[in-house]
DNA sequence: AGCACGCCGACT
DNA sequence: GTCGGCGTGCTC
């Protein structure tokens, strides 16, 4: 049992020494620290978590055991405080990756190890569930027996009678409305036995459905090439399934598969709260199905991990870090989505969930299988490459036919300076549909129309002090807010730089709102953004209300253009399909490409086809044109050649340093410093340097940015020969620097 | 991330 | 001569 194992206090120094451990911290440092090992302690093993005083004030971090040494005199070492297992959490193949990501994300272990095993594990009981087992016959039950008491035992008998021996004592208490007294007082009449158990994933599992249709032919002939890989040896695979294609039930197959292996298998999905409608489908397919992600409480969390390692688990779904679980015998792992750029954290360790996917499956020697509409450029290039094999699904699961696309210029109202976000085509398709009986999703890309605190005499327009960003109003709140740091700011009564009258111009999600009761009285609609959706359930009651046909058109931003399956939504309507209007990024047409394509997904998923409206200022732009077409490849094959002509990823690997400092000048010589330094240690090298440039918001929280961006021609190269110098490499550099390897924005 | 150390300006 | 601001570097 994983006790508490803990230096009451320091030993006694003649005591005989203990060994010298060598660990790695949770803090942002890049040099590993020696340590005594106390007498008191389990044998130290590598990859044990400690605890350990780390700095002059003596608090204390955590950290993991990286090597063990001999004993040595010298007592000027400081002593682990305490040691929170008697065998590591990581196993060999886990700890070998975590090394693997420190060196490719440039990042300290001590933090990449911190990420990899959630503080919650390993520091608990395990849960346990107390089961009541009849141990009479009915003939010998006393006459003298309250009604709750024989409730109780007729409970028990009738289940003995369908074959189950034994119920826990919750389920009994809620059959037979006994109290938690009734039941004792059986146990110690001993007609019943109450043992405790270990609750297992088992229990927490419905009966497992049997496979409620056939694959189609496209399923059948994909899952039929998958098979060889699942037994064994690494594979990576592409999905290249359309939406509504059936990916899901090609994954559960090949899951069940893995199972009947003896194996487990990892499901990664993008961000767990639109998963729900996987993960109850999963749960009513799959046996032993656990979950990691970060709306658990720690004894929940605890609980899965532990069910994990001990191979109880079959199956793992959860978002990016879920790539992390230790099962024993990994046997597949699948990224459903593979393109989402939530896979890529945005804090250290910056690890791609996908990336690290196919890492862990080469060490572990297991497929890996990459699904998505819309692969992204990195994981197509890959596909060309022959490095990884593509299995398509080119058409809709029963029959249903794609939806059908149609572009609608909104230049023309906006030059006539009418401000109506929702157009005349629109209108008329949304009214249609509405009479139809059938529902709408209507995607409002945020970045491109917000609403700004604008003066129309002098342009002056309201910022943000501490970042160089213009506000955004709130409807709700009536304060105009940043975005990158949540300042707000209230309206000035008049222009502060010419004393004239203040408009607010553009249209936020709100106004759309507005705009939308104005046209449609009798419509019932709802909003779905980060605002309103600040917790899980708020999500789950649009979405319930949504499914039952309580809401008729469904408002949103990228949120609604994930997963959602709805079979009465017939409309899809994309208000503004442009990202150009954002910041200046190289994935801007990427995005707009996916964007489009997942959320024209979402219609005629039932009977009814579908139609999608995508109203844009830039008709002829090539990523609406292809999305019109579902034309992926045609998009990947006009987008790849262009990002390989000015040299950027996925044709060369990008690293982005950024330095910050809330004096600029400092900022913009820390990058220039920094650029000068990788020019020297990387001469001879094939890579490209450029910069310092300002990075795509130059300032964020009062500091201002700027960024040196690195291209190598080859992954990991550079990281390999930086890693063992980076402390050297960032000293005297009075900016704070961070690396951000293969970044998935530049702002 | 903290926290100490040291260098420089302003003060008793 | 002394206090305290902040910039720089270290934490076994």
């Amino acid at each position: 049992m994983p006790g508490l194992f803990q230096e009451s206090q320091a030993p006694e120094p003649h005591g005989s020494p203990g060994p010298v451990v060598r660990v790695a911290v949770n803090v942002n440092v890049w040099g590993q620290y020696d340590y005594l090992w106390g007498p008191q302690m389990p044998p130290p093993q590598r990859g044990m978590r400690v605890k350990v005083p780390f700095g002059p004030s003596g608090r204390t971090t955590w950290a993991f055991v990286t090597q063990i040494d001999p004993p040595v005199g010298n007592h000027k070492l400081k002593y682990v405080l305490q040691c929170v297992e008697e065998t590591p959490q990581l196993d060999d193949q886990l700890w070998r990756l975590g090394l693997w990501i420190a060196r490719y994300y440039l990042t300290p272990l001590g933090m990449v190890l911190a990420a990899m095993v959630p503080s919650a594990v390993g520091q608990r009981e395990p849960r346990t569930r107390k089961i009541a087992y009849l141990r009479s016959q009915k003939a010998d039950w006393p006459g003298k027996l309250g009604s709750k008491q024989r409730a109780v035992l007729d409970e028990l008998l009738q289940a003995r009678k369908q074959g189950v021996e034994g119920l826990s004592v919750e389920q009994l208490r809620d059959n037979s409305q006994a109290g938690a007294d009734t039941i004792s007082r059986l146990a110690r009449r001993e007609l019943i036995e109450i043992k405790t158990r270990k609750v297992t994933l088992e229990d927490l599992h419905e009966q497992i459905e049997s496979d409620p249709f056939d694959l189609n032919e496209d399923q059948v002939r994909a899952f039929e090439e998958l098979k060889p890989r699942l037994d064994g040896g690494f594979s990576a695979t592409v999905l290249h399934g359309v939406t509504g294609s059936g990916k899901t039930e090609v994954y559960i197959r090949a899951i069940r598969k893995v199972i009947d292996q003896g194996k487990q298998a990892i499901l990664l999905v993008p961000e767990i709260a639109l998963a729900t409608q996987t993960l109850a489908r999963l749960l009513r397919r799959l046996p032993r199905v656990a979950v990691l992600h970060s709306g658990l409480t720690d004894a929940e969390r605890d609980f899965h991990w532990r069910q994990i390692r001990q191979g109880n688990a079959s199956v793992v779904v959860g978002p990016r870090s879920a790539v992390f679980a230790p099962t024993p015998k990994l046997g597949l792992i699948i990224v459903d989505e593979e393109h989402e750029g939530s896979y890529k954290q945005d804090t250290a360790p910056r690890y791609h969930g996908r990336d690290v996917a196919v890492m862990r499956a080469s060490l572990a020697k297991a497929p890996v299988l990459l699904g998505s509409a819309t692969p992204s450029m990195e994981t197509w290039r890959n596909v060309q490459a022959g490095r990884y094999d593509c299995l398509k699904l080119a058409r809709r699961v029963r029959s249903l036919p794609m939806p059908k696309l149609e572009v609608v210029s909104l230049r023309g109202e906006m030059e006539r300076g009418k401000i109506e976000l929702i157009g005349r085509t629109m209108t008329q398709r949304i009214a249609h549909t509405l009479e139809k009986g059938q529902q709408a999703i209507l995607l409002m890309n945020r970045r491109g129309y917000a609403s700004y605190v604008f003066c129309p005499s002098c342009e002056w327009t309201l910022a943000c002090e501490d970042c160089t960003r213009t506000m955004v109003f709130h409807q709700a709140t009536q304060l105009a807010m940043c975005h990158y740091c949540n300042r707000t700011a209230s309206l000035p009564d008049a222009c502060p730089a010419c004393g004239g009258k203040i408009l607010l111009f553009g249209m936020g999600i709100q106004r759309i709102e507005g705009e939308l009761a104005r046209k449609f009285p009798m419509a019932r609609s709802a909003r779905m953004d980060s605002d309103t959706m600040t917790t899980p359930g708020q999500f789950q009651k649009v979405f319930e209300d949504f499914g039952s046909g309580e809401i008729d058109i469904l408002l949103g931003t990228q949120m609604v253009a994930k997963g959602l399956d709805f079979p009465k939504v017939t409309l899809v309507g994309v208000l503004s399909a442009d990202t150009s209007l954002a910041i200046p990024d190289f994935r801007a047409s990427e995005r707009t490409f996916q964007l489009t394509v997942q959320v024209a997904g979402r219609a005629g998923r039932g009977d009814a086809p579908g139609n999608v409206i995508v109203q844009t200022l830039h008709p002829q732009e090539p990523s609406i044109r292809f999305a019109i077409e579902h034309d992926y490849e045609g998009f990947a094959a006009w987008e790849l050649p262009a990002r390989e002509e000015v040299g950027l990823p996925p044709c060369k690997r990008m690293i982005r340093f950024v330095a910050r400092h809330r004096d600029g000048n400092k900022a913009q010589e820390g990058a220039a410093e920094l650029s000068a330094r990788l020019r020297t240690i990387l001469s001879g090298q094939n890579v490209d340097i450029w910069g310092p440039q300002p990075a795509g918001v130059l300032k964020i929280r009062g500091q201002f940015r700027f960024q040196v961006l690195l291209l190598e021609a080859e992954a990991g190269v550079v990281q390999s020969r930086l890693y063992p110098q980076f402390a050297r490499l960032l000293r005297g550099i009075s900016a704070e620097i961070l690396a951000d390897v293969d970044p998935m924005a530049l702002i």
